[in-house]
DNA sequence: CAAGAAGCGGATAGACAGTATCCGCTTCCC
DNA sequence: GGGAAGCGGATACTGTCTATCCGCTTCTTG
């Protein structure tokens, strides 16, 4: 690693700079993450060095451009908090957040990933949860959501339609939508059977540690 | 790659076969697919070499293993055919699917990912379909699930599920099942409101297709 | 407009992971 | 007892990603 100047830079290199981010927002938006800054730069029309002297690594590069994807997801959640209706702010931060995802592959690895992105992001991630928390609450006090829903369910729901999107996105990027609306058929109080939930929610704690990724294997030996 | 011989084995070598098939079943069970052959063979307490000697490569050791997983499945599905409660027919068989997928990681892949396996586990996948589409069918003409559901909505939904498995198995193994609740209760056809579905469903045709692996990337280059 | 500073490109070194082979030695079985 | 069958695992290969280096180009400023 090296590189990360703070002084202002040379016009063309400034530009360089631009072209790396867009190039970069674009990539992880198509393929996730996991491009390379080799990618990037090829991308961007500009050579492998010119990126590895302006980011040292793909950590700062997600940083620089997602604390603000999060922000938007954030004002979502405001948003939601701001109608009068609460189901309808609860079912409205969720289509939102997940159609978000659905126009942004590295949005939703970076929502399902703490390992990922630095502490500009780690803060607007943990600036996020509170908000999905009120939004939850709230209609689950007017009596709109079914009582036993808990804020860390609305975790669970994006983690799995996330799922769902990833694999229709090349041939209908919308069909998470058709289970979001069975699902929220689901959470709804307004019901006349809800079924007993089988398994307690995890706490927020918890559900932070299970989305980091996966622990690593331990082969041991004998037959 | 060498290997497989097919005339019966000396008598060492064959417990040997023995061996790795089973290590390869817990592997994939606790850690899915992509373990390696010499993983396998480690796990076994033999040699790399006594692996490739047996099995050319990864692909039949999972053809070896997950053919009879897979009819396991399939007994599963006839068994909620054979409930004459049409709905708990159709919720049992999620249930059991998952807890299947639960308990074998490579299950879930092997579902998911119709690249992997050979001819024997093409062929068992095929045979699950139609079940599964009479299951569904049975429990629409029933009344008991709505009647926009498809039966390639329930495949989608085992994706939805066995996303959040991936997150949870070493938290809380069995949260999925809470989701799965939920969603039940968002199909069931006895509910006051049932919205509107905003998106068609996916033909078996296309649900296939989109189980697909990633397709490769395309980067092209310009600003 | 000259010259030094700043920036550039991209070949390439290095790290690592997974696949598969080879061959000297061991075990089985008639 | 001897030859066929089997074994182990070091190692070569391949592919992927990360990161650097240095000769050349472009900007900037006096």
């Amino acid at each position: 690693m090296t590189s990360v100047k703070s002084r202002s830079l040379r016009k063309d290199a400034e530009l360089n700079r631009q072209r790396l981010l867009a190039a970069a927002d674009d990539l992880f938006a198509k393929y996730g993450l996991d491009v390379t800054l080799n990618d990037i730069a090829h991308h961007a029309g500009v050579g492998v060095g010119t990126a590895y002297r302006r980011f040292a690594n793909k950590q700062q590069v997600i940083d620089a451009l997602f604390e603000q994807r999060l922000d938007e997801v954030a004002a979502t959640a405001d948003e939601a908090l701001a109608d009068p209706d609460a189901w309808r702010g609860f079912a409205m931060f969720l289509e939102r957040s997940l159609q978000m995802q659905m126009e942004d592959r590295g949005l939703t690895e970076i929502l399902n990933n703490p390992q990922l992105g630095q502490h500009r992001v780690n803060e607007a991630r943990d600036r996020l949860a509170p908000l999905v928390s009120s939004i939850v609450d709230r209609a689950k006090e007017a009596g709109v959501l079914r009582s036993d829903f808990d804020s860390t369910d609305a975790i669970f729901i994006q983690v799995a339609l996330a799922a769902v999107m990833d694999k229709t996105r090349g041939i209908s990027p919308v069909l998470y939508r058709r289970y979001l609306m069975m699902f929220l058929d689901g959470v709804r109080a307004d019901k006349a059977t809800l079924s007993e939930l089988p398994v307690p929610s995890l706490s927020v704690d918890q559900t932070h540690r299970s989305m980091a990724p996966d622990q690593p294997r331990r082969f041991d030996s004998s037959p």
